[in-house]
DNA sequence: ATAGAATAGGGTAATTAGGGTA
DNA sequence: CGTGTCCTAATTACCCTATTCT
């Protein structure tokens, strides 16, 4: 449980993920990404979410076994 | 140990591999290489990885003999 | 209040995903 | 079985200016 609600901005959001800010921003719009807006209207961004979106497959280093056994 | 690598794109890691785009894909679809996936859809890889898979037999890291296992 | 950096918004090229084929 | 090339659709990157944030 983490009660850590950081907020990332676009650009951070963007580094992370190796992209343009405004690609952020577009997901944002698109609802692909929960966000937060300033009352001027920016956007900032749960650094929990983009985090668990950030966990993609990389990880999983594939235990590949000798898999072809062929029955 | 949980370092914030770059992620590089598909067209990185296939010129760094000098194979088509196209290639890098399906090495992520089959599981051979870790991808992070946009919420869009597109796929980016880590340059750690990416490098270590590069060192080729001169690191003889033996993360797994993949496939050929023999009869 | 002023300055500098970042962001929003729209529009257009380049890259990528996916399937099917050689 | 793995890779390169064909196609279409979707996503992303870079161009601009005005507004907002520090």
């Amino acid at each position: 449980m983490e009660t850590e609600d950081r907020l990332l901005t676009p650009g951070e959001v963007a580094s992370l993920f190796r992209v343009d800010p405004k690609t952020v921003t577009r997901w944002a719009a698109a609802g692909r990404i929960g966000s937060i807006r300033t009352p001027g209207g920016h956007r900032r961004f749960r650094e929990s979410e983009v985090r668990a979106l950030l966990e993609g497959d990389a990880g999983a280093q594939a235990t590949f076994d000798s898999g072809h056994a062929q029955p």
